[in-house]
DNA sequence: AGTACATTGTGAAAAATAACACAGCGTTAC
DNA sequence: GTAACGCTGTGTTATTTTTCACAATGTACT
């Protein structure tokens, strides 16, 4: 069982783990790699490869147990307890995360949101307290946070970013189209949603 | 001039032409391939394989001209004219993406939305109007879109796929958690949110 | 018990992606 | 005019990622 898997392995055992939480809400107990394969959108190989990162064994003919499945990859994805992670800027975008994670997940909670504008401060959005950005070094020592989303227009989102990696982040997703320049050992997840929608575009039209 | 780029490489140009229109508006008039490279966060090496794909040549000594080079990207990303776009799914994710792309691209525009409330049919949200779901087809065949954008909760997102497929899509991003299902040669750009946060949690732990 | 079968786990091959390394060339300095 | 320099374009190599293919294995049926 390594401790490091991959970037592509780790992307898929999270959605791997949720599909399976799906089945298990329709009550289904166990899956072979070809129908994780199917819903997941990989080859059955690419499941069972994956699951050699997991550690994870499974029974010929009956396949993987769901429930334990999806113990086995939280074991290996999550941290050892809940994590707090923060949220900078809270424009639409950021607004809309905050309610899209809102509640969703018990191990990775945003308890906080930051935002240059006064006027947000204190506020309640998505059930996440607002607070100005200034603060972000005291929130982030008085919950331990090490992860941040990063929601800002891109001309302000190297700033913010140097701010967020002195206050103690590691993982980082930004949201604003531009490489950041991080200190090694600092890991930054980027969600271009202008590029994917090019490429779609781009994909459509030469098939 | 190959006519078919890598999944990888139209999306970093995607990201270069961005970056490099932010240098246009700084007045910066030329770049270097190393220069490209630190802003996009990848290799020198790799901005000039990427650029061997456009076909676009630049001088020993003077770099890339900022200005041709962008129109060649275009002329090498972009369909001739302008494209229109569907988004479908408008809750909060959907109206955040409305109007984080109202007005940003002249090539790609949104230029409807739909949803099964019946509540916001016919509103104008982001610069954009909005349809039932029912109505997908013929608004699909009245505006030529071969593009759509999924941001439906995760169990509807296979049975509007099957819909936009049908009404003529060939290239969708997809915001729910889920392997779409779609026929040969129909695009999907996934981008799972969950999934990038996860990631991030991840490294951030395990340098 | 024994046989047939479908599925797993994984070594090995293939494919895709990225990095290396350097010849060639335009520019600049003298 | 020419020599030195630094950057580009690309053949080649390295690395990463995925797929193939099959022996091993647990199950169900007779």
């Amino acid at each position: 069982m390594p401790l490091l898997a991959s970037d592509r392995t780790v992307g898929r055992l999270s959605l791997y783990r949720r599909l399976l939480s799906n089945l298990l809400q329709e009550k289904v107990r166990s899956v072979f790699s070809h129908q994780l394969a199917e819903a997941a959108g990989v080859s059955a190989a690419q499941v069972r490869r994956d699951m050699m990162a997991v550690g994870y064994n499974g029974i010929p003919t009956k396949g993987y147990d769901v429930e334990s499945l999806i113990e086995s990859i939280g074991q290996f994805l999550d941290a050892p307890g809940p994590e707090a992670v923060a949220l900078v800027g809270v424009g639409n975008l950021g607004r809309a995360i905050l309610s899209y994670f809102d509640g969703r997940s018990p191990n990775l909670k945003i308890v906080a949101a930051f935002d240059n504008d006064p006027g947000k401060a204190d506020h309640v959005i998505g059930g996440c307290r607002c607070y100005a950005a200034r603060q972000i070094p005291e929130v982030f020592a008085e919950n331990g946070i090490t992860t941040a989303i990063i929601t800002v227009p891109a001309d302000q989102a190297q700033e913010v970013c140097d701010l967020l990696v002195d206050a103690g982040a590691k993982g980082i997703v930004n949201f604003a189209p531009v490489g950041l320049r991080v200190p090694a050992h600092i890991h930054v997840e980027n969600v271009d949603m202008t590029t994917s929608l090019e490429k779609a575009a781009y994909f459509g039209r030469r098939p």
